[in-house]
DNA sequence: TAGTGGTCTAGACCACCCT
DNA sequence: GGGTGGTCTAGACCACTAA
């Protein structure tokens, strides 16, 4: 029940990128250099940071080296322009409805296992702003399994999913999602500051997480006249 | 180098997915089988397989093999794959203008390079159809470079990336995408059938090939409301 | 128990980048 | 020229699955 030798790499690799000891454009030692660091095989290093690169943390350039990437503030595959790329944007969040413990909805977009429908609900509301503009409004619902004082607790900088991560050990493996863009109701477009009736893009998402049977569920209402949602996949096999 | 052999065994695997010889669910040829049918150790064949996993061909199960996996998206708009490969046999599209040259258009949503803009731009316009309802409204622009008689052929299959793949050797690299929602016009309403003004999903997409210079650009105009956009994504790497 | 994928080692040669 | 990542080989042992 070790863990592997490939994995100690990564989370070691992923925790000084993540706390900042690494910042985007540094430089990763190189692989004969962790190697030697971790007395590994070169092949046990290349396959933790091939992993990191799957996931988006860095990139390699043969000659140069692995280098650290800049993260994409994520909406499952897409991201919002603005929140990122643009240097200097003022970017918060404000609760709507703090954390509660409440029912499921009767209508609810998801399937629920039977797990989650018995623990209830762990219920937030928040609305995202750029620039002091609202543009984006997100509902949020998770299982309320194994999380002691979830609700109490305050958010690891003001982040739902570090704070998953950091004091539950809960990390997110994946998300189905679906788009449409639908007509705001009054309330949305009043907390979007958009007339109404507007053209609003409305995402569902389901997260995975690494404990069986938890989800993270996720509505966003998102105003993308000013900042739309954006997206890039390069095909990692292409130059 | 010509190709690397890993290459090789993911590309013939991948052709026999997607030529149906392998259907999803069907297990693929063990690790050693691969390696001693293609005369390669079996760490060159994991490589082939592990890229199968990350474009989502395949699943691995420890002690049973690799097995053929359901391609998502039901209407695939967020990956790099064309309309006709991702959704199933009720889709069809029509030409609202077939292929013609033309200049490029005043405003463009993305910067041009200077030879794209020399050529000039081959263009055209389609409409997409699930069981008889129109669904998807298509713009493409395509610089006009080593791309002969494009317009007076037919397509490959119905599918535009079919046709440059198979024809002119052009594989789609990676894409670039910016989704909003905005109000229907009135052309764009009556030709997806909906009432005006209706909320549309928008997307602008810049698909980037193996050919420098050469981008493939459309824009997007989707009826959601029967059809909504869906996204699969799993991290491989977990489990 | 036989076969599968998961992990790991210790080498090797190459193309590419920088100096 | 020296270092980097990219590719590839030939082994090894393990945990898991299925018959």
């Amino acid at each position: 029940m070790e863990q592997p030798l490939y994995l100690r790499v990564k989370d070691s690799l992923k925790n000084l990128i993540l706390s900042g000891e690494y910042r985007v454009g540094d430089l990763l030692p190189s692989e004969n250099e962790l190697a030697a660091r971790f007395h590994l095989n070169r092949a046990t290093v290349r396959q933790a940071l091939s992993e990191l690169v799957n996931e988006g943390y860095i990139v390699k350039h043969k000659g140069k080296g692995s280098i650290v990437r800049e993260r994409r503030n994520s909406l499952g595959l897409l991201s919002i322009r603005g929140f990122s790329e643009v240097v200097g944007n003022s970017v918060n969040t404000r609760f709507i409805r703090k954390p509660l413990l409440t029912d499921w909805p009767d209508v609810f977009p998801f399937a629920l296992c039977e797990a989650e429908k018995e623990a209830g609900a762990i219920y937030f509301k928040r609305l995202r702003y750029v620039d002091e503009t609202p543009v984006m409004l997100e509902e949020t619902y998770i299982a309320n399994i194994h999380l002691p004082r979830f609700c109490q607790r305050e958010f690891v900088k003001d982040s739902f999913f570090q704070t998953l991560n950091k004091v539950y050990h809960i990390e997110i493996k994946g998300v189905e999602q679906e788009l449409r863009a639908i007509s705001s109701d009054l309330q949305t477009a009043a907390l979007l500051q958009v007339p109404h009736p507007s053209p609003i893009l409305f995402l569902t998402l389901r997260f995975a997480t690494n404990r069986r049977n938890l989800f993270v569920y996720s509505s966003l209402w998102c105003n993308t006249s000013d900042y739309p949602i954006g997206n890039q996949y390069m095909n990692p096999s292409g130059s």
